[in-house]
DNA sequence: ACAATTTAGTTATTAAATATAATCACTATT
DNA sequence: AATAGTGATTATATTTAATAACTAAATTGT
């Protein structure tokens, strides 16, 4: 809405801050979009409950059962502890279950019960039309090149994994 | 959803698990490929002593000199409150300085030091090397559509006006 | 002029996401 | 049997983010 104003008060430069230098940055965009994204996917999942990853974490389980907590936590990018509080959450809700492995009593086997598979197609539905709807206008090939350039960026080492 | 071949528990393979679903997502990649670009930014601010948002912060401030927090933390999307630690940090570090504003005596404006140009001028160029680093492979004109859809995302409204 | 309201900044509190260390239970190896 | 390694948990700390309540100063409405 930059509309030049005949009479601009002699000292205040400007109504909006300059920001050039850091548009200079991919990161700076994409955690713009990303704020977008996840603004919206918040007020999506809240009818369900459910958080970003504690969403994430549901949907890996549907789609993956009987995985082990340290398989989800190394899929989600997350330390083995920080999930525990996340499965403990579907847990108490009754959306997954842990099972006890026979082979290894150490591990548990990750299960979504049928009320969790119900939720998880909603959930994922409910999302999917919500993207779309932020994504229109955004041409189809452009999207699919962006994901492609993702998943580039994604696989990049990342200097030192200490 | 379709009903997927019922292998009953095929689960003992466990090369890979899948995440077929979510990848249907761009925020899915979008949030994958920023956590690579946020650890790559984070390694190339610590010579610096900077987070992303002392380093976002000191940006705005040396292209902005004299702006107000409040159009800071407009600018940052975070909330005024989260602003002040941030502040507070860059001043304690003599990198900007807090200057009562003459005509609005509740108002800061915020400046920076010749240190905090200095170094934000060096960061800036860390910052631009180490992300040129990270997006060799991918080709320019790319990323400059990324960057264009990402804008355009950003412009979303995001539909929750309570 | 002056009460009422608004705005700038701060303080305090809380929630959420992320990380590390220590511990327990169990497995595997020697 | 002793030891080392792994899966999960607990406890703790840090960073980021949101909200409520407060002070001080400016603006507005009558």
């Amino acid at each position: 809405m930059a509309k030049p104003a005949p009479t601009d008060k002699p000292q205040a430069d400007m109504s909006r801050i300059n920001d050039a230098t850091l548009r200079r940055f991919l990161g700076y965009h994409m955690k713009r979009a990303f704020n977008v994204i996840q603004a919206d996917l918040v007020q999506t999942l809240k009818p369900f409950d459910l958080r970003m990853l504690t969403y994430t974490a549901l949907v890996l389980i549907v789609d993956n059962p009987g995985l082990r907590q340290s398989q989800l936590a190394d899929a989600m990018d997350i330390e083995r502890p920080n999930l525990v509080v996340i499965i403990d959450e579907l847990e108490r809700r009754e959306l997954i279950t842990r099972d006890r492995v026979p082979t290894d009593r150490r591990a548990y086997a990750l299960n979504p019960t049928l009320a969790g598979r119900r939720l998880c197609d909603k959930a994922v539905a409910a999302v999917t039309e919500h993207e779309a709807l932020l994504l229109q206008g955004l041409e189809e090939e452009m999207v699919a090149d962006m994901i492609a350039a993702m998943k580039q960026i994604e696989k990049r080492p990342g200097r030192d994994r200490t």
